[in-house]
DNA sequence: AATGAATGAGTATTCATTCAT
DNA sequence: CATGAATGAATACTCATTCAT
């Protein structure tokens, strides 16, 4: 059994290696300028090796997708989780996706690539299926708070929770595509951090009761 | 002279017909899936032809870009020669750059791509510029727009009119790319023109002074 | 009959400006790397202009070949009216064609790119004919030397006139080869000026009657 | 290990296969005129294949050249290691590489095709400098020898030994170029023969000592 | 299971030549 | 006659994927 779990043990790793490797150069390179030899160079691997793992690029692509998801969704339930008043949770939830992004930033623009065209007809319905499902999953974090604040008269009642749920998740894709395709590396602390709050504190004043 | 305004027309002409055929394959199938040959194919023109009118791929893809600027700007200033109170300025800007995206929808899309890394390190730095230009001349409309309200006192005066704008603008583009990538061929007044005007409404209530 | 003799010179003139223009770019880049658009360009005539003068690009080619042969053939024709002696008269031809290659580069490097393989495969045989006859025409200037010294006693009489012509001419052009395309510009006294000289009189010294 | 062998085994002879095929066509058609997919073809391999041997059409046409040399710097090398008299040396040196030419056309040719202007524009340097360095380990060759002839005084002591053997050479070359590609498959004793025999003569007799 | 050599479909771009004006 | 816009065949090179070892 032992020699069964170490061989395990290494399939899990060589997977994360090309997970890893292919991360940083779809990051770096976007999806079409990224081979597929490149990135077996990268994860120290043979080019076939790859295809034991991953069927093909597109489903290396979205599986790079999808890690940066699991992790979004673990800190998201750690939010959900803690003791916190309604709106603070709302807004928590919104850094929890800003900062997640601003981490993993290359997260966020393989899922930017997500959206566009060519990648939806390009990328076969069960994969685009399970990147969905996930940002459903996320979504609703923030609905579920936008209901509590209504319920505990935070919220104007005639806020819909999906809308604003949206809206403040939108806002944040908008500013995050700025921050980080045109301020590659800039510190946290810079024009983006201002925006981020400024912008999630003007819009919850607009449709907070008083 | 007659016969040189015809040529010097049909030659207009043809450049517009590479343009249209360009627009609408790019935002088919996005820029690495759509090749000369097709767009050629498609203006029923010599795969040669297109050379002669644009210098290479990359250069079509900006000038097919850029024409959607253009609109825009022309839509722009058209607002701003109105006769309007400062806040209704601000969301008429908003809605003209809404509704632009929405009828170029191709515009939009290709835009977006723009924003993408390996578009950003593979297109010549002149071109960039190019383009950056006119994201500027649009945001500036939005500045003047905020400082107005402000100076006449239905803004907060703790407001950064250029912060603003970008959230405005991000807001924007953020709600779009659902719109536009998501339900491509929706009905306007459908979820997203709720989501637009909700949107602005509550960021602008959160802003104003009362 | 005025008018029809300047549309005449008109035509000859503009003959002239193409083949000046080929000259240069052949000679500068070679045959495959000049565009009959460039050679348009420099003559400051239409492209399509060319084709009124020459069938296609490889006749224009030879046309330019031919001219530098019309030149070489005068000089050899002015050495053959001199009164020399039959071995002057022999080097005398020799220098005449050393300094003509030197003189119009150009004319030497397309004619050795005429020896080439790939020119004699892809130019009709009709045009390597012309080509040819202008070879054999010099050659024979300095086979009638080299018959003339023998009657006279100057050279061995085992000596092939023929054998010894084609010697010498391909002595020079090995050398000149060297000068040519590996010192592309020096100045005419350096070690090609050395060589050329010590060739031909090493050469000679060992056919000479003592 | 013999599995590991067989495979550098294979690898040698598919890079040779390449390489006989490009001689073959290269020689034909010359470089312009031969394709890389012509030279797959007549490979029996695949077209993205050469790429794995050669980086691309230059390198592999170098490669091609520079095999003519390594054969040829081996037979000088031998006549070298021959007790003979400085003369019968010299002329050894000669013969042997017009022989090599003669046998190995296609370098011949090939190796002209890089004299020409347009090959040394377009080759990047230090593929020239290749080149150029097999050039002058075959004229040391002779250099050496007319020293020593001098030295033994058979030779003139006003001979520059870098000029004889330049000349020596060039004539070689010359002579080499009719032969070659005027008269492309005539039998060796033929005019050629004669021609390459009665000039190395001449040319020492006019430079011997007697 | 891992490899990496081989493949060939696919793509941007060039350029000699034609032909309508 | 002169033009130059249009053409499309041709070509070097890339890269995802396969498969024999």
């Amino acid at each position: 059994m032992s020699v069964v779990s170490r061989r395990e043990r290494e399939k899990v790793q060589r997977r994360q290696a090309i997970l890893d490797a292919a991360k940083e150069l779809f990051l770096e390179k976007g999806y079409f300028l990224t081979t597929m030899e490149a990135i077996a160079e990268k994860a120290e691997l043979g080019k076939g090796t790859i295809y034991l793992y991953f069927s093909n690029k597109d489903e290396l692509y979205i599986s790079v997708t999808e890690e940066g998801f699991f992790i979004l969704e673990e800190n998201m339930a750690r939010v959900s989780e803690q003791d916190l008043e309604p709106l603070e949770r709302l807004k928590s939830y919104y850094y929890t996706f800003v900062d997640h992004c601003l981490t993993h930033r290359e997260h966020f623009r393989i899922f930017e690539y997500f959206l566009t065209d060519y990648a939806q007809k390009n990328i076969p319905e069960y994969l685009i299926d399970r990147i969905n499902d996930h940002t459903w999953k996320c979504l609703e974090y923030s609905v579920k708070a936008v209901e509590e604040a209504i319920d505990e008269g935070v919220l104007r009642e005639d806020v819909d929770p999906v809308h604003l749920s949206i809206i403040i998740w939108r806002l944040g894709t908008g500013l995050l595509e700025l921050a980080i395709n045109r301020e590659p590396e800039k510190e946290e602390g810079g024009l983006h951090g201002d925006l981020t709050q400024s912008a999630i504190d003007m819009l919850l004043q607009g449709v907070m009761l008083r």
